[in-house]
DNA sequence: GACGGTAGGTGTACGGTGTACACCTGTCAA
DNA sequence: TTGACAGGTGTACACCGTACACCTACCGTC
């Protein structure tokens, strides 16, 4: 899995080669399993050997997530704003859906790096060319949050229920567990209820996150195009306290 | 700082005493700084004491979330579900604020416990008391995503303006790297300026988060408020593929 | 052809992490 | 008096990122 040849003689290190092989191992093993000395291990080298191709553990991840973006697809140029935003949103969802770990580094990030950067003047010139103004296109963005690569925190992450302990709970255990779960979280269950279609045996699915993405995705661009229509601008905003 | 008598004879240890010990280590020297053996030292106490208390470390770090959970103010309850919601989510924002911390910790969690679903439930309980049905709700809350906690992920968390690199670049050298800047991402720097009201020289102080934040959660609530207004229904929902 | 610089892989070591496990000790009920 | 047990201790292990010295194979120059 290291090397090429037979026996000896594998093929030089690269920057290139560590991040793709980190992207390689973190898609099979997770992210967790990226340490510096597994990737070495991956690549058949000393963990010391990665150091004089890339500068930490922190550009490596960095460099990752450089991958996934360039992963990401262009949009139709046919389309208008709304939908070349649209497409390329999905687009980087469809990106960070393939690399489960891509979510979690992506946020973990501080730095933005020129390929960061440039997928946000990407979407930045999208709303630009749509007739927004710069001002409005900056406020829009931070509305936007981290869908602009692909996701959104999953708030939901977990089925409601909580099913935690050794040992399989006995029936009754369960069905008082569930009866102090109504009381205490009527809501929550409302809404458990609601998205199975009334069918609680499968609150434990949890939600459609394709579905639920797009739903928030077209309820801000929904609101975009009113402020845009409405000509929106920064005389709506309250005068900013020097600091 | 440990200890409460002259010598010996420590007050008890306590789950309830280690977490709070736990945040106060971390508003003081930030999250880094509360690992196991840190915040026993910071107790007077060696580190495996404390796994008489908490089961480990993720434990401590959801009982810290759910201390800074338990700041958030109720809503007056003179107000109707847009000023409640709006109440909520800005106080939650305080909380965060008071703990900057406490917007990492939270979104590292993967558990939801009682006290994380019990605002949970509470948001979602204004948002039905307002009128709207549970299913539209649950939309909603997926919609404004990180938001019900206070925050929304830093997209701007830098200056765009990439100064790093060891020693200060002479005047030439940064005048170069704003032009390759200008030509490479033209419409950050067009949002840039705006947001500075052209003046380039306030570019590095970043933007005004908290106007962002409540922009972006009145552009959700605005479209909270059409959606129920008009409404919506579930019957807008294409039909979930069965997994 | 000898030589020196250098790019790139190696080995060792340090200080940090979370936590399993055995141990000890003081308190309190029987 | 005894014995259980809650709670604090000490040691140890496996892992992490990475600083530093070293060694080795190559390559252009004289």
């Amino acid at each position: 899995m290291a090397d090429s040849g037979p026996e000896g003689r594998r093929t030089p290190l690269s920057r290139d080669r560590v991040l793709r092989s980190a992207v390689a191992l973190a898609d099979a093993s997770g992210i967790d399993a990226v340490s510096m000395r597994g990737l070495a291990q991956e690549l058949g080298v000393v963990p010391m050997a990665l150091y004089k191709h890339v500068s930490g553990k922190e550009q490596v991840i960095d460099g990752m997530v450089d991958l996934v973006i360039g992963e990401f697809e262009p949009p139709d140029p046919a389309l208008d704003w709304r939908g070349a935003v649209r497409s390329r949103v999905l687009s980087a969802r469809r990106a960070v859906l393939r690399h489960p770990w891509a979510r979690q580094a992506i946020e973990s990030r501080t730095h933005r790096s020129p390929t960061v950067l440039g997928y946000m003047d990407a979407v930045a010139g999208t709303f630009i060319a749509g007739g927004f103004s710069p001002d409005l296109t900056h406020h829009l963005m931070h509305a936007l949050g981290n869908r602009i690569w692909g996701f959104t925190p999953e708030l939901f992450a977990e089925a409601p229920d909580p099913d935690r302990g050794a040992d399989p709970p006995t029936v009754e255990a369960q069905q008082a567990m569930a009866r102090e779960f109504a009381e205490r979280y009527p809501h929550i269950l409302a809404i458990a209820t609601a998205a199975t279609g009334g069918d609680l045996s499968r609150v434990g699915q949890g939600c459609d996150e394709q579905f639920e993405f797009e739903f928030a995705l077209d309820l801000l661009l929904d609101g975009a195009d009113r402020l845009r229509r409405d000509g929106w601008s920064s005389l709506h905003r309250r005068p900013r306290p020097d600091r």
